[in-house]
DNA sequence: AACTTACTAGCA
DNA sequence: GCTAGTAAGTTC
């Protein structure tokens, strides 16, 4: 008898066993998809392997062969089990992860297409890439591709939005002179462009995050581009991260992998640092600006008094800069008018009703707005809780910003870089701007101005510091000639580091501080989240779970929190999140695994985030 | 995850 | 004794 175990997409390990009917005997490989009857359903499967027997007595038959050629190769199985092993999901589940989503649905391919057999392994090696400007970054990686091409392997280049790939393409062709491949999990000629790749046809394939299970034919580099950028972590069920991915895949398939960032996460660091992988320095060719620090701790506000949005040095700063005719941008990392509306009368604070966070007012539109969710609602005239105080909103954005800058130059003319409108830099005087100001290429301002970044500095978040410094070295790459920083804490590190130019002082005392918390990248953590639309069997699931979780001494895992989510409601749904550290992710995946199979309640879903960013 | 089966509370 | 609602168990 021949059987076949397979793995399916379902939050279930396997393998299953299924007998293989006489006429399918020798057409299936590991890799191939199946369909196969599941309890009461017939869904797709994918073939791991083949076997004479079977320990299990009733076997279902496969129904169905859908693949003459497997999707996926000895190395994407290879892969996603070790995916499936690190991020405590099924195999399959993994496996689906790295699937257009026609190959899923069990969509046929036709005939003609198929995969070139590839060619001589080349050499696994992983290096950082530090870069001083996007330049210099890009020269680097230019040198890499040649030298892979040269090998006649092919290259990935994953870039962090969809906003870099076609920036990146763009200077793909102008370099190279050819056209690469495009890859987007959410493009309608996926499929078309997976099976170019496939073949044998595409050199260069740029994508972003799910472009790292490109099926390229002998592969010799992967570049992550930015790799500290939070947009490389799936947010759905397998939360996988596609740096981490790439690493795994570089090893697997002996290929290249390059990190570049101006701005390297810690755990990057932190491998390049320990020699886990190489560190290249390439330092930038443009002038650092001058930095300002600004202190601003010992000012204290009386009653009725409210801080102003900018101090008076900056706003003669600002001043002179205008007078030269200079392009002045001022950073402030809060959209909207006020970030706090509440009842004069009753103190009542206006909330969205799915997710029970403040509403924003934005003066433009006139409209109070979630910044979680899509909810706007007409600001009331009138309290609709107690019906007689009137709304009093608090708070700063970047419009408030605009408006009081308004009253300060009333000659300027004041742009707002918002982050749907394109920056037209001829424009205007003074730049308004919060993060989505790195979105766009190439701008430059003579002075910028950095607000209340302690807000962004004091945030409860283990790489809030980590973000401030990357926030503040791409300000400084914007910036022609002096950058002034408003703070309350001119002695942090990050703000230390961008002084004395010395990214080590940074990362340094970052990672310092790291090791002592046991953050990462010294453990793993691991976060368990807990939803349900009932908001009290949710909190009880949630603390059950946790009480559990700590009796058990000898798992290895540190269960360090309880808390609700954030924000705690989100689409009618009630969150509360477990943090758990783990030195090792075997044993921890292993031992969760079990717990969650074993303590389940109706209505309550439990998610796993390894490694949550 | 999606589905089936077992069980329990509430009612006549 | 019945049913609606929910908790628990299963998927080769």
């Amino acid at each position: 008898m021949s059987y076949v175990k397979v793995v399916v997409g379902l939050p279930l390990d396997g393998p299953f066993d299924y007998l293989v009917p006489a006429e399918f005997v020798g057409l299936i490989t590991p890799g191939c998809r199946l369909q196969v009857s599941f309890g009461p359903r017939k869904i797709i499967a994918y073939a791991v392997a083949l076997s004479k027997d079977s320990p299990v007595l009733k076997c279902k038959p496969v129904l169905k062969v859908i693949d003459s050629t497997p999707v996926l190769n000895s190395a994407m199985l290879a892969l996603t089990k070790q995916l499936a092993e690190h991020y405590c999901c099924s195999w399959g589940q993994a496996i689906e992860a790295a699937l257009p989503q026609e190959l899923r649905s069990g969509k046929v391919i036709p005939e003609a297409a198929s995969p070139v057999l590839p060619g001589e392994p080349g050499r696994n090696d992983a290096f950082l890439v530090h870069a001083g400007d996007d330049l210099s970054k890009w020269e680097k990686y230019l040198d890499y591709i040649k030298e892979a091409l040269k090998d006649n392997a092919s290259v990935i280049v994953l870039l962090a939005g969809i906003g870099q790939v076609m920036k990146a393409r763009g200077f793909i062709q102008a370099n190279l002179g050819f056209e690469p491949e495009l890859l987007f999990r959410k493009d309608r000629g996926q499929l078309a462009a997976w099976l170019r790749v496939r073949e044998g046809k595409a050199k260069v394939i740029l994508g972003t995050r799910s472009a790292v299970f490109a099926p390229a034919v002998s592969l010799g580099l992967i570049i992550v581009d930015e790799e500290q950028d939070p947009a490389y972590k799936q947010e759905q069920v397998p939360h996988y991260h596609a740096r981490d991915a790439a690493l795994m895949r570089g090893s697997i398939e002996k290929a290249r992998v390059a990190l570049g960032s101006l701005t390297p996460s810690l755990e990057s660091f932190y491998l390049a640092k320990s020699d886990k992988i190489k560190y290249i320095l390439v330092p930038g060719r443009k002038n650092f600006p001058e930095i300002k620090v600004l202190n601003t701790t010992p000012v204290f506000f009386k009653k009725g008094q409210t801080k102003p949005l900018f101090s008076k040095y900056l706003q003669d700063c600002v001043y002179t800069a205008l007078e030269a005719k200079k392009r002045v941008l001022l950073f402030l990392n809060r959209r909207g008018f006020a970030t706090y509306a509440a009842c004069h009368n009753c103190g009542v604070a206006l909330k969205c009703p799915r997710c029970n966070i403040s509403l924003v007012y934005h003066s433009k539109e006139n409209i109070l707005g979630c910044h979680h969710c899509n909810f706007k609602l007409v600001p009331p005239r009138i309290c609709p809780s107690c019906n007689s105080g009137y709304i009093k909103y608090s708070g700063s954005g970047t419009q408030k910003l605009e408006n009081a800058l308004a009253g300060v130059f009333p000659a300027a003319k004041i742009v707002d870089i918002d982050d749907k409108a394109v920056v037209d830099l001829a424009a205007g005087d003074i730049y308004v701007a919060t993060s989505s100001v790195f979105k766009e290429a190439d701008t430059s301002f003579a002075l910028a101005g950095v607000l209340m970044i302690d807000n962004s500095l004091n945030r409860v978040d283990l790489r809030s510091a980590e973000k401030v410094y990357g926030l503040l070295i791409n300000l400084a790459r914007l910036t022609g000639e002096r950058l002034v920083i408003e703070t309350g804490f001119p002695g942090h590190h990050a703000i230390k580091a961008l002084e004395a130019q010395d990214a080590n002082i940074f990362y340094d005392e970052e990672l310092k501080q790291r090791r002592q918390l046991g953050f990462p990248p010294f453990r793993h953590l691991i976060l368990l989240k807990v939803r349900g639309k009932d908001s009290d069997k949710a909190r009880s699931a949630a603390e059950e779970l946790f009480n559990e979780l700590n009796r058990e001494k000898k798992s290895g895992l540190l269960v360090m929190s309880l808390s609700p989510g954030l924000p705690p409601k989100l689409r009618d749904y009630y969150y509360w999140q477990i943090l758990i550290g783990a030195g090792s992710l075997k044993r921890a995946n292993a031992f969760l695994k079990n717990s969650l199979k074993t303590s389940r309640h109706s209505g309550i879903i439990v998610t796993v985030d390894v490694d949550p960013v």
